[in-house]
Parts: structure tokens; C-alpha cells; sequence
DNA sequence: AGTTCGGACCGTT
DNA sequence: AACGGTCCGAACT
């Protein structure tokens, strides 16, 4: 079995309130970000964590824990995106225009990238998300301010609108 | 009012 | 070829 990790990949975890995240980073940047729980490839054993991402890393932590608290961070580590397709990075460049309290649909967010009808498209780009919270796809909803769909637990994107201060419907 | 159903739509595996 | 974090209108309750 071939290992599903990027050679290149390290991993951090940052501890929260909310449970222990851990952040994937490749040479460019801040590559994945995982919620408390979602035991991805645990490597374990001891890294060399190279200067240039130890300061990633705390930007990514200090960003971290404001968007937790629902405030927009300050500043961001590099995102390292190049993983997703054309479509994918459209999306998630969309996403990150969105600012705290504020929400789009589906169907804005596809309008807004110039394909108004690739509304499901966008679902799942949305899903294929590598960094939740920071990337906010939980910021889009379904249509007339309904909650739709979330990849991982719902409850985080209840409790991180919640936060945010965002009313939404059942 | 609310809910369910069926089709149309489009990028990804 | 099948599946989604969808959307809309129609036909129900």
C-alpha cells in the first residue's frame, strides 16, 4: 500500500478549546486542515519542523483560534490550495471573500464565479474544502437562508454561524 | 403555512 | 455512469 500522504507533508496539532486540530503543510503553504476527531494518516513519530513553517504554523493558530471565537483573523498563513481543480480553487477563492456574519447560497457562490447553474458543482467543491474554518465553506446555505449541508458534522457549522452571529432556519 | 417529489443542472470519481 | 453540502415548481397535507 502506497502511503496517501504527501512526502512532503507536515503535521501539526494545534490544541483548542474545541478539541485538538491538526494542520497539514506542504512547502507553500498551510495544505489541510482537520477538526478535532478526524483521524487522518497520524504519522506520530518525531518532525523536523523547518523555520518557515513554524512561522506558518503560528499565524495558522492565532487565525485559528479567532475564527473560533467568530471574529475575522487578521492575518493568514500562505493557503496552499493547488491541490483542487480550476473549479475547486474558483470556489474556495470565493469563499474567502466572505466576510464573518455574512452568508452566500449555492447558487450566489456559482453565480459569483461566473457558472450560475453549477450550483450542485459548488456543493461539492464546498465539501472537497481542505481548510474548514479558515477557507469558511460553512458560510454558504442553502437557498432562503436554509442551513443545507455540511461534510463533516453538522455542529460545527451550527456553531460556528452561531458564533458568527448569522440567523438561519431549520 | 409546511412538506415531499421529480426533474434539471454540472463538476468529480 | 453514478453521485452530491442544490434549486425550483407542482402537487400534495
Amino acid at each position: 500500500m502506497k502511503a496517501k500522504t504527501d512526502s512532503s507533508s507536515i503535521e501539526l496539532p494545534i490544541e483548542t478549546t474545541e478539541g485538538t486540530f491538526v494542520a497539514h503543510y506542504s512547502d507553500r503553504g498551510l495544505a489541510a486542515l482537520d477538526f478535532p476527531g478526524a483521524n487522518r494518516s497520524r504519522s506520530g513519530r518525531p518532525q523536523i519542523v523547518p523555520p518557515k513553517i513554524r512561522l506558518w504554523h503560528d499565524a495558522t493558530v492565532r487565525a485559528l483560534e479567532s475564527a473560533l471565537a467568530g471574529k475575522s483573523p487578521h492575518a493568514l498563513p500562505p493557503l496552499d490550495l493547488s491541490r483542487g481543480t480550476e473549479f475547486q480553487q474558483e470556489v474556495w477563492s470565493a469563499l474567502c471573500k466572505i466576510a464573518a456574519g455574512e452568508t452566500l447560497s449555492y447558487s450566489e457562490v456559482a453565480g459569483k464565479i461566473g457558472r450560475p447553474n453549477a450550483v450542485r458543482a459548488v456543493g461539492g467543491a464546498c465539501g472537497a474544502n481542505p481548510i474548514p474554518v479558515l477557507v469558511p465553506c460553512h458560510r454558504v446555505l442553502a437557498a432562503h437562508h436554509r442551513l443545507g449541508g455540511f461534510s463533516s458534522d453538522m455542529k460545527w457549522k451550527r456553531a460556528l454561524l452561531t458564533r458568527e452571529g448569522v440567523q438561519f432556519r431549520a
